[in-house]
DNA sequence: ATCCTTTACGCCCCGCGTAACCATC
DNA sequence: GATGGTTACGCGGGGCGTAAAGGAT
């Protein structure tokens, strides 16, 4: 068994069991592939992929085990090539955070320049998109670290490691009636138009799962991905707003007043994320702590081989 | 980066640092594998062995974590391999069972028969030792399944899973004393000489905390690590017995009495335990369903996956 | 008829073995 | 000097490329 073979097993089976595809993004030729394939099969005394003739069409039982397993392999292969990469003097690497606008705009920042401030040799890339995209492109190996407040937990490959909490808050234009009210409540949140954030983005469940409790079905009159999309329209006038507290600035949004709504809805966490099985520089362990310095790497280890079960805030 | 290379530098540690013995053991050439690891090495861009001079005098730090990666990929490679031999037709394969003296005489014999029966091909090996050694033989490989009552539980690298419970029983010559007794209390035992297990067997923690926490000092006059042992002493008269219940056979000890001691002593869990990163074969699914039925294909997947937190009995 | 896989064949790299050399104890 | 590791070098297997053949749609 050579690991060739396993790279060529699962890049057949991602070019979706077309091998000559497989052969040209592996810069190497069709026939050498179909050949290891076959030697590999031999050894293992089991054939991997269904075939009509000579095309394949399909991946047997025994096949999907043995390509789950292919991808373990080289994942921890991988891996090796991280710890040399880690040690080996000189060399700095790039590291990619998967993160969604509400963490890379407001939380991120100040730890971005203080983890490029230490470590001038790393290129940082910070890749945003939906907290389900962030899981994948976690689980697919795009990105070492994801940071989000949904989705990350939803997977058994990942732990997910509590950074810090944080509260919505309903921002409003100045002069708005809701100002004049007592005090702000569920209630009188619903009697207004809203705008908020997209179903599977920050928090969005828990806002939700509020009024619903209180059997009110509020009208959401725009969605956005995107906290400064909703002040901007919330500025317009077109509704109330409802936004992760941290991105109410009070000099910046000074057109809008905000409310804290802690009270209204549940508290937010916002986790970490990695493979469980990717191993991890010292890049990313700093990384994890200038995000929440009470993910010391002891603490991070401890989770990883404790089965997931993190010490939850 | 190659299996072969990752082959070379763990045996080269298993064999304390010794090439030579390495390449022995190995068949192949004591200059094949130094340049080897020496190319291993400059790829990783890391010196894996502290070196004075030619010899091999350490392990680098990175080397520390090397090898540990490179024995990780060498077992997901190995589960490649079975993979393969579980799903290829008319292979068969064998199976090794580590277990303790209690476990092999009393418990498995019925399910060996069973499982014999209904696989008469496979080759089944029934390893004993004590629980450290079982736990040892699952971490290192020799065995692929362990039962016992002791230490399983204690590696992190394991998973287990409960079987059953059993309590102790004692035993006593016909016509002792303790047979005129209304109750059998632990302070009426603390009177007599004790015969039972060696310090890491079959419960003997259980036993000695029992008599802890009544501040009592057994007097143990002799321990074994084999339930026949005891038997034979108390029936020479040396002491009262504590033996798993499971050890008393009304018919082959007709010499002997035993005394329920579920009272006295916590209940004891026999645990099925084996490497969490082993891929079980259909072989090893069916032992353990064999050894305890509620332990289905599903449940055990469950639980490998679940991060050991097992669903105790 | 086209696309794609397998078979055939030859080159060349590289892993391995032998032999010689060298360092440490 | 004995033990053990590195360097040097040549052989042989095997991985990969090109070319041709053979199924499947």
């Amino acid at each position: 068994m050579k690991l060739q073979q396993l790279r060529y097993l699962v890049e057949v089976e991602n070019r979706g069991l077309n091998v000559s595809e497989a052969a040209a993004s592996l810069f190497t030729s069709q026939p050498g592939i179909s050949k290891q394939i076959g030697l590999l099969e031999e050894e293992l005394g089991v054939k991997v992929f269904e075939r009509s003739g000579k095309r394949l069409t399909g991946v047997t039982p025994a096949g999907r085990q043995v390509l789950d397993q292919a991808r373990r392999v080289l994942r921890e292969a991988a891996n090796l090539l991280r710890i040399g990469a880690d040690f080996a003097e000189g060399s700095q690497g790039q590291l990619t955070i998967a993160t969604t606008h509400t963490q890379a705009r407001y939380a991120l920042p100040e730890v971005v320049r203080n983890f490029v401030a230490r470590h001038p040799g790393v290129r940082l890339h910070v890749q945003q998109g939906s907290p389900i995209q962030v899981a994948d492109w976690l689980i697919n190996g795009t990105a070492e670290l994801g940071v989000a407040t949904e989705a990350l937990d939803q997977h058994a490959e990942l732990v997910t490691l509590p950074c810090y909490q944080w509260s919505h808050a309903v921002v409003v234009p100045k002069g708005h009636p809701l100002l004049l009210r007592e005090a702000l409540t569920i209630t009188s949140l619903a009697e207004f138009p809203l705008v908020t954030y997209d179903a599977t983005f920050t928090g969005r469940s828990r806002i939700d799962r509020a009024f619903e409790r209180h059997g009110l079905t509020p009208n959401v009159v725009l969605t956005a991905i995107d906290s400064d999309v909703i002040k901007t329209y919330v500025e317009l006038g077109l509704g109330v707003g409802i936004i992760a507290e941290m991105a109410y600035d009070p000099m910046r949004d000074a057109g809008l007043a905000a409310l804290p709504a802690r009270h209204l809805f549940e508290v937010n966490i916002t986790r970490l994320g990695f493979r469980r099985d990717l191993w991890l520089r010292r890049v990313e362990y700093d990384f994890v702590e200038l995000l929440a310095p009470q993910l010391t790497r002891g603490m991070v280890e401890a989770t990883i081989r404790g089965g997931g079960v993190d010490p939850s805030l």
